[in-house]
DNA sequence: GTCTATAGGTAGATAGAC
DNA sequence: GTCTATCTACCTATAGAC
């Protein structure tokens, strides 16, 4: 793409500051020079303001972010090691970027459910989207459906905590201890799901 | 206490502001309502305003939360129950306060870490100050230091991203999740403690 | 569709009477 | 120490020329 479309510069110039700000404190004057563009421009492509915009951010990176997933999980043949990776490199990615790297979901949902009920439905509909698909990838990976769906679970607590321990401590530790816990989650279900009589998986 | 001072009266209000609406959301109006005082009583007791107040809010609900980890698994003889027990209490909790009861030291973390660095600093400290003291809690439930260290990081990770999750998708299923998660990690980590040779616990 | 100018409201903060 | 009145600055949103 040699250009991008001025809503879509907008769009992912708001999703870029819900990481690092969050929705309160980040102003339109704010997004419109962050993507380029004037004022009126963002009424006039999302009628219903800076909300609307926030709105577009979260479908696109939630849509964006779980196909990380299978990205990451992919290459490794043991599910219970590919996840402790997957989480170290999160980790690292976090570290790269000072610290600012985070789910601009995860950052919402926690700053304003209470006073914005539109975004936390949006939130809520990203959030169950990636229950489903993670579910799905995890049964394709050897969990049982009701163990993929709990693995999944803990799967994006584990994820979305570590980003805010990682930020407020500076410190990659919280992802490692995280991917630590969840891969002996999924280990633990594992064994379940291979003794005779299989898959009793609360 | 039968009268409660202003300035206590102002942390409080911050920390329950913080909680269901973050730091820019929250207006020092808004505040002074809250608390039942008049707008020039908080810049009388907190010189640096809105963001004095809100640190004294990080620290006191800091140091009220760390509190809650003996007293909701000193009850369980079985640690690893335990921890799925105070899970699941955490998840009724919110719940029951209509999905608002959230940590206000996560929330402020996610939110404005690289806009305000003085509350990333603080929240920071009430982090680690968790990870010390919870160390030294599950170290004398019978795990190794290391297995302590690790295994609290991974319980504050999941806590904090139950949390999130709860609230966006208003279940508390995420929170059963992250308990049976972090209950599988303590648990492996006491097997292999247990082992001949004992606590190779990383 | 792009961009400027600006309206109307509210923010954080302060001054100073009591 | 308490409280009111108010300042300046910035916010979201809109109107309308191009």
């Amino acid at each position: 793409m040699w250009v991008m479309r001025t809503d879509e510069r907008i769009t992912l110039a708001m999703a870029e500051l819900l990481r690092r700000q969050g929705y309160a404190a980040t102003g339109v004057n704010q997004l419109a020079r962050a993507a380029d563009a004037p004022t009126g421009s963002i009424y006039h492509h999302f009628k219903g303001g800076k909300r609307e915009v926030a709105e577009a951010a979260l479908r696109s990176t939630g849509a964006a972010y779980i196909r990380l997933l299978p990205l990451l999980l992919d290459p490794y043949e043991d599910l219970v090691e590919g996840i402790e990776a997957a989480f170290a490199a999160a980790g690292e990615d976090m570290r790269g970027t000072g610290w600012a790297n985070m789910c601009p979901v995860g950052t919402v949902t926690g700053e304003v459910a209470d006073v914005e009920p539109r975004l936390r439905e949006v939130a809520g509909e990203v959030m169950a989207g990636w229950i489903e698909e993670g579910t799905r990838y995890l049964a394709g990976r050897g969990l049982s459906e009701p163990g993929a769906r709990s693995a999944m679970y803990a799967l994006l607590a584990a994820l979305e905590g570590a980003f805010i321990l990682a930020r407020g401590l500076r410190s990659v530790e919280p992802f490692a201890a995280a991917g630590r816990s969840v891969a002996a989650y999924v280990a633990a279900l594992g064994d379940r799901a291979a003794e005779p009589g299989g898959a009793i998986i609360r």
